[in-house]
DNA sequence: AGCTCGATTAGGCGATTCACCTAGGCCCCC
DNA sequence: GGGGGCCTAGGTGAATCGCCTAATCGAGCT
């Protein structure tokens, strides 16, 4: 039961919703949550990116739910690839992280609403139910805070990582935070540990930190604050 | 359903377990995880420190399964005053944080286990089991650090970098901890660039650490933490 | 339409660091 | 006197760092 798997219990009458998130206990109880409505299935689950894109390939299901952190590959790389092999699947973000650092983000790659994981469970029906009316799901504080697009370029005090830095390099930036070394996380993102090097001079260059230590240092406790 | 509360179905036969998690998700999967065993059986949810002691007074649980990151205390003051308040209650701690981290601090105040909520749904089950048999639950990793006491009777006081590392470890730790460079270690203290790698060698030695990442990482949440 | 600019990818190269090994001088304890 | 831990430091091969160049691509400016 535990063990993700495609299920298709072949409903023509409920909404077939694909699970991917690696933590078998969470898939658990928002499947769940998600079965108990009676026009709702989770007619898959996967716990690697691989393992979602053949589900999304194989069951066609009208909506997916996917993690941001995933063991062997970015969230955010899945999410292009679901979107850009089945145009009309919405996705939901359900992620550990705090919103207001990925929420833009995932929206960017073509993701439809975002929930955190600390949130209640009704937080993410609602979502669902929005993102199935065709609209967006985003919380009362992340949608104001994408209101307003002006940006101060020069000097300016927004130097935090989410507004300096480009997607890749965010993405590098946390996983060095996690304290994987270059090697890993270019294995982790399938790219060669030249280009993460590269990423990491381009992320010490618009941080403005000189060495590898100091970035780490800062990758670690930044990584450390801003998340539940 | 995804409210937290007691709801004790009085089985003599089946062992008491108070769930103390504020991730609703996450607690549903863990509760249905446990509830399909036979012999266990969650007797009551709480989502906040004081719903937890007040619900570990009504239900009398045998184990307490406590994440260490709640909304408004900390899950160590927490297991703290669970333990004074109930010296028999036997707790496990599942959290999203790094075990290496972790763990240690856990047990030191009274935790009989700990497992990462990235971990498998049997791991979870497996450190119930083999904390309500009376040993304590660790990863291999962990175990392996804090093996090398093996003399320490009683109190059980821990395999902390303060206890185990010499003065001159200790020192170039806490200065690894600062983010600073190996060549930078070895010109404050006037020594060999050689002789602060052999320091950092034993130093992942002694704390069961691989990589020079990990002991970063590891260094900079303690020097932050500070007194374990 | 042409052009710049940033993002992403990746290789080269010399210096540095990593990980694992040996080793001498020191001090303490059995 | 013989372990054993501590502090020091070198050797070696692999990996990483820091600083280059560079191709591709899309977005935006002229």
């Amino acid at each position: 039961m535990t063990q993700p798997q495609g299920i298709p219990r072949g409903s023509a009458e409920t909404v077939q919703i694909l699970l991917v998130d690696d933590h078998p206990l969470f898939r658990q109880g928002l499947a769940q949550l998600i079965n108990q409505e009676s026009d709702l299935e989770i007619c898959g689950e996967a716990d690697t990116a691989r393992q979602a894109l053949t589900l999304a390939e194989r069951l066609s299901p009208t909506l997916a739910i996917v993690d941001l952190t995933l063991e062997e590959s970015s969230g955010l790389d899945l999410i292009r690839r679901l979107r850009s092999l089945h145009p009309e699947l919405r996705i939901l973000v359900v992620s550990m992280h705090d919103e207001m650092l990925c929420a833009e983000r995932a929206l960017r790659v073509g993701a439809r609403g975002y929930v955190m994981k600390r949130e209640a469970a009704e937080c993410v029906l609602s979502a669902i139910r929005t993102i199935l009316a065709g609209e967006v799901y985003l919380s009362e504080r992340v949608r104001a805070r994408l209101r307003p697009i002006g940006d101060s370029p020069g000097g300016g005090e927004g130097t935090s990582p989410t507004t300096v830095l480009s997607d890749r390099e965010f993405e590098v930036f946390q996983m060095i935070g996690q304290g994987l070394t270059p090697r890993q996380v270019a294995q982790q993102l399938h790219l060669s540990v030249r280009t993460i090097e590269a990423h990491r001079e381009h992320i010490k260059k618009k941080l403005g930190i000189r060495s590898a230590a100091e970035l780490l240092k800062y990758a670690i406790h930044w990584n450390q604050e801003e998340r539940g």
